[in-house]
DNA sequence: GCGACAG
DNA sequence: ATCTTGTCGC
């Protein structure tokens, strides 16, 4: 079983978790992010994303394994769980690095790099669900959320794939909103761990295809809804 | 008090 | 995140 060092939330029921203790744990292991590229050659890229339905307390989490290049899917997995922590807005790894990291358990080819649907760097505390994610896993991890959640971008963003500019907060560059399809709303891509701004911006326009979401984060996407169908299998795994 | 607010 | 039909546009 793999150590999961930074999610236990207290193990309170819900209603008498210490949010602000959180918050403190956030800025704590925010320190310990890797801003730099540390990351050998990426040969497998992996997507991540979680699935919930509106009441049951249950979430499916599914990760994906891309071969680069090439884009062949080589392996996927997907586990179902009870949902180990409220949905709070800045908190979100709490609530999802638990079921990621089970479902990365069951993979049989580790990536060399993960894109996480949420963001990075570009968080309050500078601890996103993929700084904490990479944190816990030792694992290179790009964020690219779906729309914002801190800062203001530094100019207009062109409507051209692939087109770019920086996002700030408190003056500094937190990373970068993207457009991954003409006429789409902007994706916001900032570093998880030992992954630099820049390439966090060059692997999403990698693996971008003719949709709004980088190819490995739909795919997770889909799958992780496909398995709270029951159109996929997922294997059941206890609490956080 | 008001507005903002990843998934 | 999820609930939902049709609808506008390339």
């Amino acid at each position: 079983m793999m150590r999961r060092d930074f999610c236990d939330p207290g193990g309170a029921p819900t209603a008498q978790v210490d949010f602000a203790a959180l918050r403190r744990k956030q800025e704590e292991l925010a320190a310990r992010v890797v801003l730099q590229d540390r990351l050998g050659p990426v040969r497998l890229v992996a997507g991540t994303d979680l699935s919930a339905g509106p009441y049951a307390p249950t979430v499916w989490a599914s990760v994906v394994v891309f071969a680069w290049p090439g884009l062949e899917l080589v392996d996927s997995a997907s586990v179902v769980c009870e949902d180990p922590f409220p949905y709070r807005t800045g908190l979100l790894g709490f609530r999802e690095v638990p079921p990621l990291v089970s479902a990365f358990e069951r993979l049989s080819r580790w990536p060399d790099l993960a894109i996480v649907d949420g963001q990075g760097l570009a968080h309050p505390r500078r601890f996103g669900l993929a700084c904490h994610l990479g944190l816990e896993l030792d694992l290179p991890t790009i964020g690219c959320a779906k729309s914002r959640l801190v800062g203001e971008p530094g100019d207009p963003l062109g409507d051209t794939a692939g087109a770019a500019v920086p996002m700030l907060d408190a003056g500094e560059r937190i990373g970068y909103v993207v457009r991954g399809r003409a006429g789409c709303k902007p994706l916001w891509v900032s570093p998880g761990h030992r992954v630099s701004a820049e390439l966090a911006l060059e692997w999403v326009r990698l693996l971008l295809g003719p949709y709004r979401l980088p190819i490995p984060q739909r795919e997770a996407h889909r799958l992780a809804n496909r398995a709270r169908r029951g159109e996929s299998p997922a294997t059941r795994v206890n609490g956080p």
